[in-house]
RNA sequence: GGGCGGUUAGCUCAGCUGGUAGAGCACCUGCCUUACAAGCAGGGGGUCGGCGGUUCGAGCCCGUCACCGCCCACCA
């Protein structure tokens, strides 16, 4: 009890670490695989990336995911929160890579098997980082059963899937125009490629014509790919080149012949509406290309150098250089015609952040179409839901129209391809998902796309293929939370493959976060500087530029970076608000020393049973049913935002400003059931907060007298309580009353000490007449026979205050004259309503009733001053 | 080019199916009232982006325009 006694502020850093410690033992975050999926309530969390550190995107995601969790456990439910990370191929391979550079050394010096090693160790070294982050942000998961997406047990459920669907004939390998990522000398799929826009010069070139009558220009913001063109095409009702279509060009700098040719995704009003046609080198020349059986050579290999199908002196040259020397010969021969700047949009990766590089490459590709079908009926017909609702269109859109997936990555980190490949005796492939027997095999070097093995992770995690009891406790999982930025690359095909492998959706909700911007509106990101770390916010560290005023976060705690961002993240994209964050520590702070006032001044004897005695018992009681039943409702409707105010609300505005101050002198005097009372509000309270606030609720919980075990474990009881309308409408009136009398008061000038005798002159206060004078330091039981001074309007009548020595009797009448004006305005606002035919006959009758019950209300309020 | 969001108090944001605009922070006034001065009580502050329309009544519905942000898309 000495911590309750002596901290009169709450600190979540003594506390916080303290209390995850006492979860993590207890066990109650890791449940028995028992019951059905249907019965019991699972979440697979996105997995982290092994060697990742906690963001803001984490920290709320996590948040909100925890809140879930820890609302079906109250519910009674067995609930799993399915815990891993990821290998996260790239990325990792990227930062080791990194790493290995800086010793002087590289992945090809190492060689596969050693560089692999590294990686492992590296992930022994690193990857449990974002693990601790997790568990000090309060986050319930079950960490007794970590997975990793490079488990042998995992990597075979990967391996079987690849080789099912490759007989299925969905997976298939060839040679394809892919997007060639310089920067991790890898193929990427269309979903890591963006967009930038970029400023390049667009050239106007002459190729001169084979019958020698003149040329034909064509624009280029590539010159250097002209050694690759094969043809020139010309849209057909072009009556410029018409004449021209079958005849031949001559390729400056190559000499190869190329045919005039008609296609109609030529625009004849962009450029010179001829174009060059280079199918090794650009994705819509490729596929006009395949429409007219050209050749494809490439100048570009896949080092970003000119490859030996260019005439020798440009081989070697890397794309800038090649780019420099193309545009040199041309003007030297004269056939540069003119050049302008031009703005357009240009592939970057979305990995290495290099300019894509458009090539045809020997790669897997996986044909999404029909996987695609029961994915996209399933959100049609809500089995699965988005929350918000509109991110449905956003993946129906680009369901209905998805491509191939290419799937192989030049990576060493990651699944092999199960595929083997010999020459001898007979050019031979075997895909399996053990090596072939035999001589002479060599296995496919490379590795899948993360998001391939991503896309098993709710059921791969749970045993997969094996029929484990984890399979049929856990799958289908409820709900899924994630970033919408990758509703394409994950949720789409975690879709597609749960129909596929298990038959049955992977979750039925899918909630998508906002996203948290930095405080100044840009993008939060360690490269910007603008990322904000959440444990610096937990434990107090420096704050970044990006807030401008400097110095030290104070340590706010887990639960109020919890708070704080779930207030934020309302479903839109938001700013970053420190504010938020320090409101929710002051949430803390406020439920640590309301607790402090009941649990040092009940009599730890006191049963926890209801008791209420008084209409402000009944009262509070009322309202916690409501704030249980609200909280809970925004809970289960992904409204967190709402969930978190409304226990704001109820804990500032209900129980500490009106209820704690009305009960405090039955407090004092150690009545036995108001002491009742208070331990079963505040128990119900904290467990009403404990999913969005855990550490301070679970420490509270722990001075509770006659509390058991741990808050994170217990059953909140089913039903929310009952409402009481007459209790609640009491005390509403008596709260205006209140606030009506200190308003005056104030505005009066009176000493705020001062007790002024008053006379009560309105019905319905009787069970809180003292109250009531003892909140506005009012004497009404004294002689009544004074003159009154001034009248406060309070529900159903005044309060007047008689005349003493405290009252100065003009700022009084000031006062009353400024209410009268206040009044009338109301009044006629209310008749006018009233007197309009068009509202009185169109409006429903209870709004005009309503209407009517004010307007008699305001008439005996201005009667009574 | 298509689509989706946003524009509400000085700042960051709420406002559910249309019924006289809210929160936190900031600001002003007053209080060390035996849970909390990182507190309490009271208060000021908004032509709800512009313009039209529907309606008895519009921040909310419809149209249109203007900015801001995001996503998708093959225009050299």
């Amino acid at each position: 009890m000495s911590d309750l006694e002596q901290k009169t502020r709450y600190e979540p850093s003594e506390v916080e670490p303290r209390i995850v410690e006492r979860w993590l033992q207890s066990g109650i975050f890791h449940p028995e695989p028992e019951g059905t999926a249907e019965e019991n309530y699972s979440i697979a969390i996105p997995p982290p990336n092994v060697t990742g550190v906690l963001h803001m995107g984490h920290a709320l995601n996590n948040s909100v995911q925890d809140v879930l969790v820890r609302h079906a456990r109250a519910r009674g439910k067995r609930v799993k929160w399915i815990f891993g990370t990821d290998h996260a191929g790239i990325a990792t391979q990227t930062q080791v890579e990194r790493e290995l550079k800086s010793q002087g050394t590289s992945r090809e010096e190492l060689g596969r098997e050693q560089f692999v090693a590294r990686v492992w160790a590296w992930r022994e070294r690193y990857g449990h980082q974002i693990v601790e982050q997790l568990k000090r942000l309060g986050a319930s998961c079950d960490y007794a059963e970590e997975r990793f997406t490079l488990d042998p047990a995992y990597a075979q459920a990967v391996l079987k899937v690849f080789v099912d669907l490759y007989e299925k004939g969905y997976i298939f390998r060839d040679r394809y125009m892919v997007n060639w990522d310089p920067g991790s000398r890898s193929a990427i799929s269309d979903l890591e490629v963006e967009d930038r826009e970029v400023t390049d010069t667009l050239y106007y070139i002459d190729y001169p014509l084979e019958s020698g009558s003149g040329a034909i220009t064509v624009a280029t913001v590539r010159p250097e790919t002209m050694l690759a063109d094969v043809a020139i095409a010309v849209n057909p009702e072009d009556e410029r080149y018409r004449r021209l279509i079958g005849e031949t060009a001559i390729l400056p700098l190559v000499g190869r012949r190329l045919k005039i040719i008609a296609d109609d995704y030529v625009k004849p009003e962009f450029g010179t509406g001829a174009l060059k046609i280079t199918p090794g080198h650009d994705p819509n020349d490729f596929e006009i290309g395949r429409r007219h059986h050209l050749a494809h050579p490439s100048v570009i290999g896949e080092d970003g150098r000119i490859t030996d199908e260019a005439p020798e002196r440009f081989v070697g040259l890397t794309v800038p250089e090649a780019q420099d020397a193309v545009v040199a010969e041309l003007r030297e021969q004269g056939l540069l015609r003119s050049s302008e700047a031009y703005t357009h949009t240009v592939p970057f990766s979305h990995r290495s952040g290099e300019r894509v590089e458009p090539l045809i490459s020997l790669q897997w590709f996986m044909r999404m179409d029909e996987l695609a079908a029961p994915a996209i009926q399933a959100v049609k017909d809500g089995r699965v839901r988005f929350f918000p609702e509109r991110w449905a269109k956003v993946y129906l859109d680009w369901m209905e129209n998805i491509r191939p997936w290419c799937i192989s990555r030049q990576l060493w980190w990651g699944h092999q391809i199960p595929v083997w490949y010999r020459t001898r005796p007979t050019p031979e492939t075997y895909v399996g998902t053990e090596p072939p027997s035999g001589e002479g095999w060599e296995r496919d070097p490379d590795v899948l796309d993360t998001w391939f093995s991503s896309a098993l992770w709710p059921f791969a995690t749970l045993g997969w293929p094996e029929q484990t009891p984890e399979l049929r406790a856990f799958y289908p999982t409820d709900a899924l939370v994630t970033g919408r930025d990758i509703i394409f690359l994950w949720v789409a095909r975690m879709v597609m493959q749960g129909f596929e492998f298990m038959g049955e959706i992977p979750f039925s909700d899918v909630h998508i976060t906002s996203i948290i911007q930095a405080p100044d509106g840009r993008r939060m990101s360690k490269s910007l500087g603008t990322g904000i770390d959440p444990l610096d916010l937990i434990n107090g560290g420096e704050r970044p530029p990006v807030f401008e005023i400097g110095g030290s976060f104070p340590a706010y705690g887990a639960d109020a970076v919890r708070w704080g961002l779930l207030v934020m993240s309302s479903g839109q994209d938001v700013r970053f608000s420190e504010d938020k964050v320090a409101q929710g520590q002051q949430l803390t702070n406020k439920l640590w020393n309301a607790s402090r006032l009941i649990l040092l001044r009940v009599d730890p004897s006191a049963r926890a049973d209801v008791r209420p005695r008084t209409v402000e018992d009944r009262w509070i009681l009322s309202r916690l049913a409501r704030a249980r039943e609200e909280v809970r409702g925004r809970i289960e409707r992904y409204d967190f935002a709402r969930a978190a105010l409304e226990l704001y609300d109820f804990i500032y505005g209900e129980l500490c400003d009106w209820y704690l101050e009305l009960v405090k002198p039955r407090l004092y005097e150690g009545d036995p059931d108001t002491a009742a009372t208070l331990l079963h509000v505040l128990t119900e309270t904290l467990a009403m907060a404990h999913p969005l606030i855990p550490f301070v609720t679970e420490e509270i919980y722990s001075f509770v007298p006659g509390a058991e075990g741990l808050l994170a474990g217990r059953m909140d009881s089913a039903a929310s309580g009952e409402r009481d309308d007459q209790a609640e409408a009491v005390l509403a009136d008596a709260i205006v009353a209140v606030q009506a009398v200190r308003a005056w008061r104030d505005s009066a000038e009176v000493r705020p000490s001062a007790v002024l005798p008053a006379r009560l002159a309105a019905p319905g206060y009787d069970e809180l007449a003292g109250q009531l004078a003892r909140l506005t330091r009012l004497d009404l039981a004294g002689a009544n026979g004074g003159q009154a001074v001034a009248a406060v309007p309070v529900p159903r009548g005044a309060v007047e205050i008689l005349e003493s020595a405290e009252v100065d009797v003009g700022a009084a009448g000031r006062k009353r004259e400024a209410k009268r004006t206040e009044l009338a305005a109301e009044i006629e606002r209310a008749q006018r309503k009233l007197e309009n035919q068009g509202f009185v006959q169109k409006a429903p009758a209870q709004v005009v009733e309503a209407e009517r019950a004010k307007l008699s209300a305001l008439q005996a309020e201005l009667e009574a001053l």
